[in-house]
DNA sequence: TTTGTTTTGCTAACATGTGCGTGATTAAAT
DNA sequence: ATTTAATCACGCACATGTTAGCAAAACAAA
């Protein structure tokens, strides 16, 4: 009657050790007013100025329609603007403000020392450990999906 | 004018990774009525014959709010039961119904091929390292936040 | 017993995740 | 040039994440 599964929860575990150390973090955005997604797109941009919505959701790991009302919120809060490219009237340009910038600014020094905060309490070769297996599970699973020509996986008559 | 983050984005990598798994799982959930939440509730509490709502919150990582919504629907679906404990009518308890367990037999071999199907893209060695070191991390932050007695870690006063 | 505190599960409000679909626009085919 | 297909951002509907707060129940102290 009873259930095999003798597999552990790979997703479950990525989920808790994800939380376990947003949690570290969470505090840090909520005091200046922001959200996780809100942070990632701002992180995303401080890097490239201006950004397509497909390569943030790609960058963000946001899907488009959250992407949609996370872009319009922070458009009010003044923190990015939007604008339709004029060669392919589609597609819109999305960028970053000097507000964004400016509490960015005062973000990063809290972000940085609960790093090293984070870094003091697992120790130098544990994060290192994770940083490489994360990577390298990144690396197998964006060669498992795109084999060389053909997109869809091994799953993907499915 | 630029803002300094030199550390990279841990939450974001585990995300992408999480991401990166799930979605191999994610089509035979669908497939079967399920969302992910549903399935992780079902999934503990197949080994769990009944919990209490706050244990399937700390197992399947859910916040309070969200698990009573998904269990509503779950009894509606005719997957659990809810009753209230008649020592502390506060309490209540969450059981499995046979419906689940039908369901569940029929999902886990497909749960099973599918690891199967990602250990051998993955390769055993990457997947050893992997399951590795989110237990260590996951250990070191369970000895963060509770050092032995008290309550709230290094960031708890903020 | 009564008062005050803690625990427990829940609701409310808003933001996001997810699957599905649409209007506008552009590129490709005829 | 007109039709057709592909692209892009976004809207809709529902489920969940997140924070704040609540009422009932159990418990502790007075």
């Amino acid at each position: 009657m009873s259930v095999s599964l003798p597999n552990r929860n790979l997703p479950l575990l990525l989920l808790r050790a994800r939380e376990g150390v947003m949690s570290q973090f969470r505090w840090i955005l909520n005091q200046h007013g922001l959200t996780e997604q809100q942070w990632r797109v701002m992180r995303a941009l401080l890097e490239n100025d201006s950004m397509e919505p497909r390569q943030i959701c790609e960058t963000c790991q946001l899907l488009s329609p959250s992407l949609a009302g996370v872009l319009s919120r922070m458009e009010e809060m003044g923190l990015v603007k939007r604008k339709r490219m004029a060669a392919d009237q589609r597609r819109v340009l999305v960028s970053i403000t000097p507000r964004s910038r400016a509490l960015a600014r005062k973000m990063a020094p809290l972000i940085e020392a609960q790093y090293a905060e984070l870094e003091r309490a697992l120790g130098g070769d544990l994060m290192a450990q994770t940083y490489q297996a994360i990577d390298r599970l990144l690396d197998r699973l964006a060669e498992v999906k795109a084999p060389d020509g053909m997109p869809g996986g091994s799953a993907g008559s499915a």
